[in-house]
DNA sequence: TCTGGGGTCCTAGGACCC
DNA sequence: TCTGGGGTCCTAGGACCC
Protein backbone atom coordinates (compact mmCIF):
# COMPACT_ATOMS: atom_id res chain seq x y z
CA UNK A 1 0.00 0.00 0.00
CA UNK A 2 1.46 3.62 -1.01
CA UNK A 3 1.75 5.76 1.50
CA UNK A 4 0.37 9.49 1.09
CA UNK A 5 2.08 11.84 3.44
CA UNK A 6 1.41 15.35 3.90
CA UNK A 7 3.38 18.06 5.27
CA UNK A 8 2.24 21.22 6.29
CA UNK A 9 4.04 24.26 7.27
CA UNK A 10 2.60 28.00 7.31
CA UNK A 11 4.06 30.64 5.86
CA UNK A 12 6.09 33.07 7.86
CA UNK A 13 3.97 32.09 10.82
CA UNK A 14 5.23 34.71 13.30
CA UNK A 15 5.55 37.71 10.70
CA UNK A 16 2.00 36.48 9.23
CA UNK A 17 0.46 36.37 13.05
CA UNK A 18 2.11 40.33 13.09
CA UNK A 19 -0.33 40.99 9.56
CA UNK A 20 -3.23 40.33 11.19
CA UNK A 21 -2.64 42.73 13.49
CA UNK A 22 -1.46 45.47 11.48
CA UNK A 23 -3.18 44.65 8.13
CA UNK A 24 -1.15 48.24 7.18
CA UNK A 25 1.95 46.52 6.90
CA UNK A 26 0.99 43.84 4.32
CA UNK A 27 3.14 43.49 1.39
CA UNK A 28 6.15 45.57 3.27
CA UNK A 29 9.53 44.33 4.25
CA UNK A 30 8.76 43.36 8.10
CA UNK A 31 11.01 41.46 10.01
CA UNK A 32 9.87 39.88 13.73
CA UNK A 33 12.74 39.39 16.51
CA UNK A 34 14.61 41.42 18.44
CA UNK A 35 14.83 40.63 22.55
CA UNK A 36 14.37 42.86 25.47
CA UNK A 37 14.52 46.30 24.46
CA UNK A 38 12.26 45.75 21.09
CA UNK A 39 9.93 47.77 21.65
CA UNK A 40 6.07 47.17 20.44
CA UNK A 41 4.77 50.03 17.93
CA UNK A 42 3.27 52.76 19.80
CA UNK A 43 0.68 53.83 17.43
CA UNK A 44 -0.66 52.30 14.25
CA UNK A 45 1.45 54.29 11.86
CA UNK A 46 4.75 54.86 13.89
CA UNK A 47 6.50 51.55 13.21
CA UNK A 48 10.21 51.17 14.79
CA UNK A 49 12.64 50.40 11.83
CA UNK A 50 15.63 48.08 11.10
CA UNK A 51 18.30 50.99 11.07
CA UNK A 52 17.32 51.59 14.46
CA UNK A 53 18.13 48.11 16.62
CA UNK A 54 20.96 47.77 18.73
CA UNK A 55 21.85 44.44 19.96
CA UNK A 56 22.23 40.82 20.06
CA UNK A 57 19.32 39.98 18.41
CA UNK A 58 18.50 37.94 15.40
CA UNK A 59 15.28 37.55 13.33
CA UNK A 60 12.55 35.22 14.18
CA UNK A 61 10.91 35.03 10.79
CA UNK A 62 10.75 37.63 7.76
CA UNK A 63 8.15 38.46 5.82
CA UNK A 64 8.35 37.26 1.94
CA UNK A 65 8.95 40.93 0.93
CA UNK A 66 11.85 40.85 3.63
CA UNK A 67 13.11 37.92 2.42
CA UNK A 68 13.32 39.39 -1.38
CA UNK A 69 16.11 41.63 0.81
CA UNK A 70 18.07 39.19 1.92
CA UNK A 71 16.84 39.11 5.70
CA UNK A 72 16.12 35.97 6.68
CA UNK A 73 15.37 34.09 9.40
CA UNK A 74 18.64 33.71 12.07
CA UNK A 75 19.65 36.15 10.62
CA UNK A 76 21.59 39.23 12.87
CA UNK A 77 19.72 42.05 12.97
CA UNK A 78 22.65 44.80 12.78
CA UNK A 79 23.68 42.78 9.80
CA UNK A 80 19.86 42.23 8.62
CA UNK A 81 19.58 46.45 9.03
CA UNK A 82 22.50 46.98 6.51
CA UNK A 83 20.42 44.90 3.77
CA UNK A 84 17.21 46.55 4.71
CA UNK A 85 17.70 49.50 7.01
CA UNK A 86 14.04 50.30 6.24
CA UNK A 87 11.74 47.09 6.83
CA UNK A 88 9.62 47.26 9.89
CA UNK A 89 11.19 45.60 13.03
CA UNK A 90 8.50 43.90 15.37
CA UNK A 91 8.95 42.15 18.46
CA UNK A 92 7.53 38.25 18.80
CA UNK A 93 4.14 38.16 21.14
CA UNK A 94 4.87 34.33 21.94
CA UNK A 95 1.47 33.67 23.69
CA UNK A 96 -0.03 34.67 20.24
CA UNK A 97 1.74 32.51 18.02
CA UNK A 98 0.76 29.31 20.51
CA UNK A 99 -2.78 30.70 20.64
CA UNK A 100 -2.23 30.03 16.28
CA UNK A 101 -0.74 27.19 16.44
CA UNK A 102 -3.46 25.42 18.71
CA UNK A 103 -5.73 27.11 16.61
CA UNK A 104 -4.45 25.75 13.17
CA UNK A 105 -3.22 22.18 14.36
CA UNK A 106 -6.86 21.43 15.98
CA UNK A 107 -8.54 22.67 13.06
CA UNK A 108 -6.28 19.87 10.71
CA UNK A 109 -7.41 17.24 13.34
CA UNK A 110 -10.83 18.07 12.39
CA UNK A 111 -10.31 16.79 8.66
CA UNK A 112 -7.34 14.94 9.32
CA UNK A 113 -6.39 13.26 13.31
CA UNK A 114 -3.04 11.32 12.26
CA UNK A 115 -0.67 14.29 13.20
CA UNK A 116 2.91 14.53 13.90
CA UNK A 117 3.96 17.90 15.76
CA UNK A 118 6.75 19.14 13.88
CA UNK A 119 7.11 22.97 16.30
CA UNK A 120 4.83 25.69 16.09
CA UNK A 121 4.35 26.13 12.87
CA UNK A 122 4.43 22.27 10.95
CA UNK A 123 2.90 18.75 10.94
CA UNK A 124 3.19 16.19 9.49
CA UNK A 125 -0.16 14.04 8.51
CA UNK A 126 -0.88 10.61 7.50
CA UNK A 127 -3.30 10.98 4.74
CA UNK A 128 -2.61 7.05 3.74
CA UNK A 129 -5.81 5.91 5.44
CA UNK A 130 -7.93 8.51 4.29
CA UNK A 131 -10.48 7.81 1.11
CA UNK A 132 -11.01 10.34 -1.38
CA UNK A 133 -8.54 12.19 -3.58
CA UNK A 134 -5.51 14.08 -1.90
CA UNK A 135 -5.32 17.20 -3.65
CA UNK A 136 -8.82 17.79 -2.88
CA UNK A 137 -8.41 16.44 0.91
CA UNK A 138 -4.74 18.86 1.30
CA UNK A 139 -7.21 21.85 -0.39
CA UNK A 140 -10.09 20.98 2.15
CA UNK A 141 -7.05 21.32 4.87
CA UNK A 142 -5.47 24.99 2.97
CA UNK A 143 -8.95 26.50 3.00
CA UNK A 144 -9.97 25.31 6.83
CA UNK A 145 -6.79 26.76 8.34
CA UNK A 146 -7.41 29.57 6.18
CA UNK A 147 -10.89 30.36 7.71
CA UNK A 148 -10.21 29.26 11.02
CA UNK A 149 -6.72 31.85 11.11
CA UNK A 150 -6.86 33.82 8.48
CA UNK A 151 -3.42 32.14 7.78
CA UNK A 152 -2.32 30.50 4.55
CA UNK A 153 0.13 27.80 4.26
CA UNK A 154 2.09 25.52 2.03
CA UNK A 155 1.34 21.66 2.21
CA UNK A 156 3.75 19.08 0.12
CA UNK A 157 2.16 15.46 -0.70
CA UNK A 158 4.13 12.42 -1.37
CA UNK A 159 4.98 8.71 -0.43
CA UNK A 160 7.13 10.02 2.51
CA UNK A 161 7.91 13.03 4.74
CA UNK A 162 11.38 13.66 3.64
CA UNK A 163 10.32 14.29 0.11
CA UNK A 164 6.78 16.06 1.20
CA UNK A 165 9.29 18.33 3.32
CA UNK A 166 10.72 18.98 0.24
CA UNK A 167 7.76 19.55 -1.74
CA UNK A 168 5.92 21.80 0.96
CA UNK A 169 8.37 24.49 0.27
CA UNK A 170 8.40 24.26 -3.64
CA UNK A 171 5.59 27.10 -3.96
CA UNK A 172 5.55 29.16 -1.14
CA UNK A 173 3.78 31.02 -0.32
CA UNK A 174 0.07 29.52 -0.73
CA UNK A 175 1.57 26.35 -2.31
CA UNK A 176 0.03 22.62 -2.75
CA UNK A 177 2.59 20.48 -4.48
CA UNK A 178 2.05 16.87 -4.85
CA UNK A 179 4.76 14.56 -6.17
CA UNK A 180 5.40 10.70 -6.57
CA UNK A 181 8.30 8.83 -7.09
CA UNK A 182 8.39 9.13 -11.02
CA UNK A 183 8.77 12.83 -10.45
CA UNK A 184 12.16 12.73 -8.02
CA UNK A 185 14.20 13.01 -11.28
CA UNK A 186 12.74 16.49 -12.52
CA UNK A 187 11.45 18.36 -9.33
CA UNK A 188 13.87 16.74 -6.92
CA UNK A 189 17.33 16.14 -8.13
CA UNK A 190 17.39 19.42 -9.72
CA UNK A 191 17.31 21.05 -6.12
CA UNK A 192 20.59 21.78 -3.77
CA UNK A 193 21.55 19.17 -1.11
CA UNK A 194 20.72 21.31 1.28
CA UNK A 195 17.16 21.26 0.76
CA UNK A 196 17.12 17.59 2.21
CA UNK A 197 16.13 18.28 6.27
CA UNK A 198 19.52 16.87 7.72
CA UNK A 199 21.86 17.92 5.63
CA UNK A 200 22.87 20.86 7.65
CA UNK A 201 25.56 23.55 7.20
CA UNK A 202 27.89 21.16 8.02
CA UNK A 203 27.77 18.39 5.74
CA UNK A 204 26.35 20.86 3.09
CA UNK A 205 29.72 22.61 2.91
CA UNK A 206 31.48 18.86 2.98
CA UNK A 207 29.56 18.06 0.20
CA UNK A 208 30.12 20.99 -1.71
CA UNK A 209 33.96 20.16 -1.20
CA UNK A 210 33.32 16.99 -2.84
CA UNK A 211 32.14 18.76 -5.88
CA UNK A 212 28.14 17.41 -4.72
CA UNK A 213 25.76 20.39 -5.16
CA UNK A 214 22.59 19.32 -6.05
CA UNK A 215 20.07 16.16 -5.09
CA UNK A 216 21.30 14.63 -8.07
CA UNK A 217 24.71 14.90 -7.84
CA UNK A 218 24.29 12.97 -4.50
CA UNK A 219 21.86 10.55 -5.91
CA UNK A 220 24.44 9.48 -8.71
CA UNK A 221 27.66 9.83 -6.09
CA UNK A 222 28.94 6.21 -5.50
CA UNK A 223 27.31 5.00 -1.73
CA UNK A 224 30.88 3.30 -0.68
CA UNK A 225 32.58 7.15 -1.17
CA UNK A 226 29.83 8.48 0.75
CA UNK A 227 30.32 5.92 3.79
CA UNK A 228 33.96 6.53 3.40
CA UNK A 229 33.31 10.35 4.05
CA UNK A 230 30.32 10.12 6.92
CA UNK A 231 30.76 7.15 8.37
CA UNK A 232 28.18 3.96 8.03
CA UNK A 233 25.44 5.22 9.61
CA UNK A 234 25.39 9.03 7.98
CA UNK A 235 26.31 7.78 4.62
CA UNK A 236 23.83 5.08 3.74
CA UNK A 237 21.42 8.06 5.11
CA UNK A 238 22.76 10.37 2.65
CA UNK A 239 22.64 7.87 -0.33
CA UNK A 240 18.34 6.68 0.57
CA UNK A 241 17.86 10.48 1.04
CA UNK A 242 19.09 11.49 -2.48
CA UNK A 243 16.81 8.66 -3.93
CA UNK A 244 13.83 9.95 -2.01
CA UNK A 245 13.75 6.93 0.27
CA UNK A 246 12.53 7.38 3.80
CA UNK A 247 10.17 4.78 5.78
CA UNK A 248 10.08 6.82 9.10
CA UNK A 249 6.12 6.39 10.44
CA UNK A 250 4.39 9.44 11.22
CA UNK A 251 4.50 10.11 15.01
CA UNK A 252 1.42 11.00 17.35
CA UNK A 253 2.90 10.96 20.28
CA UNK A 254 6.08 11.69 22.17
CA UNK A 255 7.52 12.49 25.83
CA UNK A 256 9.47 14.84 26.63
CA UNK A 257 13.06 14.49 27.10
CA UNK A 258 14.60 17.29 28.45
CA UNK A 259 13.79 20.92 29.55
CA UNK A 260 15.93 24.17 29.74
CA UNK A 261 16.93 27.72 30.15
CA UNK A 262 19.50 29.79 28.48
CA UNK A 263 20.02 33.41 28.29
CA UNK A 264 23.06 35.41 26.27
CA UNK A 265 23.61 38.89 28.01
CA UNK A 266 23.32 41.99 26.28
CA UNK A 267 27.16 42.64 27.35
CA UNK A 268 29.68 39.79 27.81
CA UNK A 269 30.27 39.22 31.63
CA UNK A 270 33.26 38.82 33.73
CA UNK A 271 33.04 35.43 35.92
CA UNK A 272 35.11 37.97 39.08
CA UNK A 273 33.75 41.28 38.13
CA UNK A 274 30.23 40.51 37.05
CA UNK A 275 29.68 37.81 39.88
CA UNK A 276 26.41 38.97 41.59
CA UNK A 277 24.77 39.51 38.15
CA UNK A 278 25.90 35.98 36.75
CA UNK A 279 24.40 34.49 40.17
CA UNK A 280 21.63 36.55 39.96
CA UNK A 281 21.04 34.90 36.21
CA UNK A 282 21.79 31.83 36.86
CA UNK A 283 18.93 31.59 40.13
CA UNK A 284 16.94 32.90 37.68
CA UNK A 285 17.49 29.92 35.07
CA UNK A 286 17.09 27.51 37.53
CA UNK A 287 13.51 28.88 38.86
CA UNK A 288 12.49 29.23 35.27
CA UNK A 289 13.03 25.46 34.52
CA UNK A 290 11.93 24.49 38.50
CA UNK A 291 8.53 26.95 36.83
CA UNK A 292 8.50 24.69 33.88
CA UNK A 293 8.73 21.04 34.69
CA UNK A 294 6.51 21.81 37.78
CA UNK A 295 3.62 23.28 35.40
CA UNK A 296 4.10 20.55 33.04
CA UNK A 297 4.83 17.79 35.53
CA UNK A 298 7.91 16.58 35.05
CA UNK A 299 10.88 15.84 38.02
CA UNK A 300 14.03 15.17 36.34
CA UNK A 301 17.54 13.65 37.24
CA UNK A 302 20.22 15.12 35.20
CA UNK A 303 20.88 18.83 35.71
CA UNK A 304 22.79 20.36 33.39
CA UNK A 305 25.37 23.53 33.00
CA UNK A 306 25.52 25.33 29.44
CA UNK A 307 28.04 28.12 29.03
CA UNK A 308 29.29 30.37 26.13
CA UNK A 309 32.28 32.26 25.97
CA UNK A 310 32.96 34.93 24.20
CA UNK A 311 34.79 33.58 21.59
CA UNK A 312 31.39 31.71 20.73
CA UNK A 313 32.76 28.06 21.98
CA UNK A 314 30.07 26.52 24.12
CA UNK A 315 31.27 23.85 27.18
CA UNK A 316 28.49 22.14 29.07
CA UNK A 317 28.84 20.26 32.51
CA UNK A 318 26.17 17.39 33.69
CA UNK A 319 25.45 15.55 36.67
CA UNK A 320 22.68 12.88 37.55
CA UNK A 321 21.35 13.27 41.04
CA UNK A 322 20.05 10.02 43.38
CA UNK A 323 16.59 11.57 43.11
CA UNK A 324 14.41 13.25 40.66
CA UNK A 325 13.57 16.63 41.32
CA UNK A 326 11.69 19.81 40.13
CA UNK A 327 13.38 22.01 43.08
CA UNK A 328 14.91 25.38 42.07
CA UNK A 329 17.39 25.73 44.85
CA UNK A 330 17.84 21.41 44.50
CA UNK A 331 19.05 22.18 40.84
CA UNK A 332 20.86 25.42 41.99
CA UNK A 333 23.11 23.32 43.42
CA UNK A 334 23.56 20.75 41.11
CA UNK A 335 24.27 23.10 38.45
CA UNK A 336 26.64 25.33 41.13
CA UNK A 337 28.82 21.93 41.08
CA UNK A 338 29.14 21.43 37.64
CA UNK A 339 29.93 25.51 37.69
CA UNK A 340 32.88 24.44 39.59
CA UNK A 341 34.41 21.87 36.55
CA UNK A 342 34.40 24.55 34.00
CA UNK A 343 37.31 26.78 33.26
CA UNK A 344 36.37 30.89 33.88
CA UNK A 345 39.23 32.86 32.06
CA UNK A 346 37.83 33.85 29.69
CA UNK A 347 34.34 36.42 29.50
CA UNK A 348 31.08 35.02 29.26
CA UNK A 349 28.00 35.40 26.77
CA UNK A 350 25.64 33.29 27.62
CA UNK A 351 24.12 30.51 30.26
CA UNK A 352 21.90 27.58 30.37
CA UNK A 353 20.36 25.35 32.48
CA UNK A 354 18.73 21.95 31.95
CA UNK A 355 16.82 19.16 33.43
CA UNK A 356 16.99 15.64 31.69
CA UNK A 357 16.39 12.47 32.20
CA UNK A 358 12.21 12.91 33.35
CA UNK A 359 10.09 11.17 34.66
CA UNK A 360 6.63 11.95 33.39
CA UNK A 361 3.91 12.87 34.50
CA UNK A 362 1.59 9.97 36.25
CA UNK A 363 4.73 7.97 36.88
CA UNK A 364 5.77 7.18 40.39
CA UNK A 365 7.96 9.92 41.51
CA UNK A 366 6.41 12.76 39.28
CA UNK A 367 4.03 14.56 40.21
CA UNK A 368 0.69 15.74 38.03
CA UNK A 369 0.42 18.65 35.97
CA UNK A 370 -0.96 22.01 37.78
CA UNK A 371 -4.62 22.36 37.19
CA UNK A 372 -4.27 24.82 34.11
CA UNK A 373 -1.55 23.60 32.93
CA UNK A 374 -1.09 22.69 29.51
CA UNK A 375 0.38 19.29 28.51
CA UNK A 376 -2.37 18.24 25.61
CA UNK A 377 -1.18 18.72 22.10
CA UNK A 378 -4.97 20.24 21.09
CA UNK A 379 -7.49 21.99 24.04
C1' DT B 1 27.96 46.19 12.44
C1' DC B 2 28.62 38.21 13.29
C1' DT B 3 25.72 34.57 15.27
C1' DG B 4 18.53 33.67 19.97
C1' DG B 5 16.33 30.00 22.45
C1' DG B 6 14.12 25.61 22.74
C1' DG B 7 14.71 21.08 21.55
C1' DT B 8 16.35 15.96 19.45
C1' DC B 9 19.61 12.58 18.10
C1' DC B 10 24.28 10.62 17.46
C1' DT B 11 29.04 9.46 18.78
C1' DA B 12 32.51 8.10 21.75
C1' DG B 13 35.02 6.96 25.89
C1' DG B 14 35.11 5.30 30.63
C1' DA B 15 33.02 2.90 34.64
C1' DC B 16 30.95 -1.04 36.12
C1' DC B 17 28.69 -5.50 35.90
C1' DC B 18 27.98 -10.20 34.22
C1' DT C 1 45.15 -14.59 36.93
C1' DC C 2 44.36 -13.27 32.22
C1' DT C 3 41.44 -12.33 28.25
C1' DG C 4 37.35 -11.13 25.85
C1' DG C 5 32.71 -9.69 24.88
C1' DG C 6 28.22 -7.51 25.75
C1' DG C 7 25.09 -4.30 28.12
C1' DT C 8 23.98 -0.14 30.63
C1' DC C 9 24.77 4.25 32.66
C1' DC C 10 27.12 8.58 32.74
C1' DT C 11 29.36 12.54 30.64
C1' DA C 12 30.89 15.90 26.76
C1' DG C 13 30.52 17.60 22.41
C1' DG C 14 28.49 18.45 18.04
C1' DA C 15 25.15 18.49 14.10
C1' DC C 16 20.77 19.66 13.05
C1' DC C 17 15.92 21.47 13.26
C1' DC C 18 12.13 25.01 14.14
Amino acid sequence: MQRRIAHLDMDAFFASVELLRYPQLTGLPVVVGGRRGTLAPTSGEDFPRLRDYVGRGVATTATYAARALGVHSGSGLMKAAALAPDAILLPANFDDYVRYSRLFKATVAEIAPHIEDRGIDEIYIDLTERPGETVALAQRIKDAVRAATGLSCSIGVTPNKLLSKIASDLQKPDGLTVLDFADIPTRIWPLPARKINGIGPRAGARLEALGIHTIGELAAAAPEMLIREFGQHYGRWLNDAAHGRDERPVVTERETKSISRETTFERDLDAKADREELTRILLSLCERVAGDLERKGYVGRTIGLKLRYDDFRTVTRDTTLEQATDDAQTILAAVRACLRRVPLDRRLRLLGVRVGTLTPPGEPGARGPEPGGNLRLFD
